[in-house]
DNA sequence: TATTGTTATACTCTATAACTATA
DNA sequence: TATAGTTATAGAGTATAACAATA
C-alpha cells in the first residue's frame, strides 16, 4: 500500500497542499472522537455557538458560523431532531426563532467538546508541546489578521 | 460591518475551526492569485505532480494526488482543451495514457508556481520569518506522519 | 479475467430564488 | 415593503457502477 504514494516534493511541501491535508486529517479524526455522541464536527460548532451565548435568532447563529440560513435549517432540523434543542417564536417578533440548547443538547456539548478537545492533543502529538502551541498562536494570528485583503 | 461578527471564542480556538479557515483563506488567495494564468490550484497541483516526473499513465498520476481516476479524467480534459497537455496511448501498453506536459504548460506551471508562491508570501505575512518556518515545520510534520491511525 | 480510460449516475454540501408569515 | 424561516432547485465536487478497449 506504499509502492506510488507520494505526490511528490513539488507539490507536498506547498503551504496550500500542508493546510489543506492536516484539516482533513484534524476533520477526520475529529469526526472519529465524535461519533459516539451521534453529531459530527458541524453540529458541535453549532451546539458551541449557542452554548456560548444565546442568540436571538436563527439568523445571527448562523451569521456567527458564516453559514447561509438556508443551510442553518436543516443543521438545526437534525439537532432538533436528536432533542438537543428546541425552537419558540420569540416573543417580541414572531418572525424569529430563538434557539436554545436543551438539557440533554448541554449534556452532550459538555462530552462532545471533551472529545473533540482529545482529538486535537491526538492530532498535536507528533510535536513538541511547544511547538503545538506555536502552531496554533500562528493560525490564530492568520485567521484573525484581514492577511490579504490591504491592497 | 462587524457588529455580530465573531463565532465566539470557544469556537474560534479550536484547532478544527482554525485549520479550516486558514485553509479557506489560504485558496482564496490562491485562486486570486492563479486568475491571471487560467488555471485553479487543483489544476495546478496537477501540472505539479506531471511535471514532477512524467506518470507512464493517468491512473498513476491520479494516485500521486489522492483523487478518483475518474475525477481525473475531466481534470486532464479542462487542462488537454487549455492546450496545457497531450495525451497518447503508451506504446507498450495502449490502454494506458501517457500525459504530457506542452511547452505552453512547462510556462504556465512556471509562472503559476511563482503567483502561488507570492500567495504563499502574503499568506504568512502577519508572521515573523521564524514562526512562518515553524508553521511550515509543523504542517509537515503532522501531515508526514501517521498521526492518528496506531491504535 | 483483469485493468485503463471513460461515461452515467448518485450523493454531499452549499448557494440562489421563490414562498409564507409576520412586521 | 421588508425581514425570518422555510422549501425547492440548482450548482460544485466527488465517489460508485457500468461499459469499451486492451492486456
Amino acid at each position: 500500500m506504499s509502492s506510488t504514494d507520494g505526490p511528490g516534493p513539488e507539490l507536498s511541501r506547498r503551504l496550500g497542499y500542508l493546510l489543506k491535508h492536516a484539516q482533513l486529517r484534524m476533520a477526520e479524526q475529529t469526526a472519529k472522537a465524535l461519533t459516539p455522541y451521534g453529531i459530527d464536527g458541524r453540529e458541535l460548532a453549532v451546539l458551541l455557538v449557542l452554548a456560548d451565548r444565546e442568540p436571538a435568532s436563527q439568523q445571527q447563529a448562523a451569521q456567527r458560523l458564516d453559514i447561509d440560513r438556508t443551510t442553518m435549517v436543516a443543521l438545526l432540523d437534525a439537532l432538533e431532531g436528536k432533542g438537543l434543542l428546541s425552537r419558540h417564536p420569540h416573543a417580541d417578533d414572531r418572525r424569529r426563532n430563538v434557539v436554545e440548547l436543551t438539557d440533554a443538547g448541554h449534556d452532550i456539548l459538555r462530552r462532545a467538546a471533551r472529545a473533540s478537545d482529545d482529538a486535537e492533543r491526538e492530532f498535536l502529538a507528533p510535536l513538541s508541546p511547544r511547538a503545538a502551541q506555536q502552531l496554533r498562536d500562528s493560525l490564530q494570528t492568520i485567521v484573525t489578521r484581514p492577511g490579504g485583503q490591504s491592497s
